[in-house]
RNA sequence: GGCGACGUGGCCAAGUGGUAAGGCAAGGGUCUGCAAAACCCUGAUCACGGGUUCAAAUCCCGUCGUCGCCUCCA
């Protein structure tokens, strides 16, 4: 069995291969810090910590580059508004968008370039499509990209010139020798952050930064370079364009695009308006909700984010770690044969589990090979296992999970330290069972659900957890 | 207007040629003082219309609908 990878390039599954074996070079387009993240940009954020987790344990060492766009018009916007220094404005998004991360459970990029830390290998890059022919400055001290020297400009996103321009809406600088043109260095107005250039101040254009950063930390060539797929166009055909014509190489092997998360059937972006802030989410729900959120479907469709899905995801959530649980009270172990029938499920778990995520990252697959350990598990221990004859199975679904980075095992939510006396009371509660007391029985449940513990009986004795 | 994607049970959602994964919800049942949990059982022919094929949700054409991109966007 190998890896496939769905790529936008061709529009099709190709054979996972990397240019050098056992390495994968990823670069994944960040965010350009300006406002605060919403769950959009996580989900995005969760897709790719997804892929390179299960790339490493399918045993790759992935170098996964994520950059930050810290200059740019709209952090001007911003902070000519607030009268905040930009660079500061810029300073303080990062750093709340690496705390968000963090809180999401995905794993820090192995290096997180800024478009301002990068400026001299942008501008050597411009000099070098200059001299090559592929770009030009204009006498407003503006530097282009000749799209029309590039022959197969448009194979990403399939369209032609003529599509292009059909389409276009951007008023027509009349500097620009052709309407398709875009800017790899902007002239800088009065006031506006800006570095010395040979074409005079200014900053780089959005594309260029990319295509800069992604050489400079990983060379000329890349495995995968992913992003969401409203980038396709103009974002990522112009890092082709700037790239390969820099170099005359293909710039990426895999393109990998995720969906975007819909909010009321629309598109959650900062322009809309119709956004949920990554923190917003986070006060309510557990982070692991969102990443089974985007788990539970394809990462290239778009997701349904809603109430009810959340609280759909919120149950499901509950359900996966029912099968963490331990025996049951008085469990006098389960037969052999029960016993094998877990060790057989458990093996075909891992099985299907890798069957699905090599397909493409088929993570509603390898969720569904989870789901069913899960009720083999509960299976077996309704059939009286004891923790031991559990644990093989258990062990196998964190670390499933694991790979899929949801946390499964929960943390405390109440003190360690209340636990003595809860296994008190709840023993004492089981007396008065015995002495079928069930009115102040049933009162000391429900009290102490209030307080976020649930109580399960059963014939053997009873049971409490953490809600 | 151009380019692209999608339309699977009440909801979310896998599956892209051989008679439909999984989760949530619902109904029935086991267990149980009650409750909860867990377990068992029950349900879709895959937007619509044509075509290709021994065989299609899965390929082709058309219609309708939804969404994305064409302007900043994960």
């Amino acid at each position: 069995m190998s890896l496939k990878i769905y790529n936008t390039l061709t529009r099709k599954k190709e054979d996972f291969e990397t240019l050098e074996p056992g390495r994968v070079r990823m670069y994944v387009c960040g965010p350009t810090v300006y406002a605060n993240a919403h769950v959009g940009h996580a989900m995005s954020a969760l897709v790719f910590d997804i892929l390179r987790r299960y790339l490493e344990y399918r045993g790759y060492e992935v170098r996964h580059v994520m950059n930050f766009t810290d200059v740019d018009d709209k952090i001007i916007a911003r902070a000519n508004q607030s009268g905040e220094d930009p660079f500061q404005l810029a300073e303080r998004y990062i750093q709340q968008y690496e705390r968000n991360l963090a809180d999401l459970n995905v794993l820090p990029a192995t290096v997180n370039p800024r478009a301002t830390r990068e400026i001299e290998h942008i501008q050597k890059i411009i000099q070098e499509l200059i001299a090559k022919g592929y770009a030009y400055p204009t006498a407003d001290g503006d530097v282009y990209f000749r799209v029309r020297k590039d022959e197969d400009y448009g194979k990403l996103s399939r369209r032609s010139f003529d599509d292009v321009r059909g389409g276009t809406r951007v008023e027509v600088d009349e500097a620009k020798e052709d309407p398709l043109d875009f800017a790899l260095w902007k002239s800088a107005k009065p006031g506006e952050p800006s570095w010395d250039s040979p074409w005079g101040k200014g900053r780089p254009g959005w594309h260029i930064e990319c295509s800069a950063m992604s050489l400079h930390h990983l060379g000329e060539q890349i495995d995968i370079h992913g992003g969401g797929n409203d980038l396709i166009f103009p974002h990522h055909e112009n890092e082709i364009a700037q790239s390969e014509s820099l170099t005359g190489k293909p710039f990426v092997r895999y393109w990998v695009h995720n969906g975007m998360l819909q909010l009321g059937g629309e598109k959650m972006s900062k322009s809309l308006g119709n956004l949920v802030t990554i923190d917003d989410f986070l006060k309510d729900h557990e982070a692991n909700v969102l990443r089974l959120m985007v788990l539970n479907s394809g990462y290239r469709s778009p997701l349904t984010f809603n109430d009810e899905v959340v609280e759909q995801t919120e149950r499901a959530l509950e359900r996966l770690r029912s099968g963490l649980r331990p025996c049951l009270p008085g469990a006098g172990g389960a037969a052999e044969a029960a016993v094998q029938t877990l060790q057989q499920q458990a093996e075909r778990t891992r099985e299907d589990f890798i069957a699905a995520m090599d397909d493409d990252f088929n993570t509603a697959g390898a969720l569904a090979a989870l789901f069913e350990l899960v009720r083999a598990i509960n299976q077996t221990r309704d059939s009286g296992a004891t923790d031991d004859q559990l644990r093989p199975a258990q062990d196998l679904l964190l670390e499933l999970s694991g790979v899929l980075g949801l946390q499964l095992e929960q943390q405390d939510k109440g003190s360690a330290q209340a636990d003595p006396f809860i296994n008190l009371l709840v023993s004492v509660r089981s007396e008065l069972r015995r002495q079928k007391l069930w009115a102040i029985s049933d009162q000391i449940r429900d009290r102490l659900a209030e307080l976020g513990v649930v109580i399960e009986d059963s014939r053997e004795g009873s049971t409490w957890r953490w809600e």
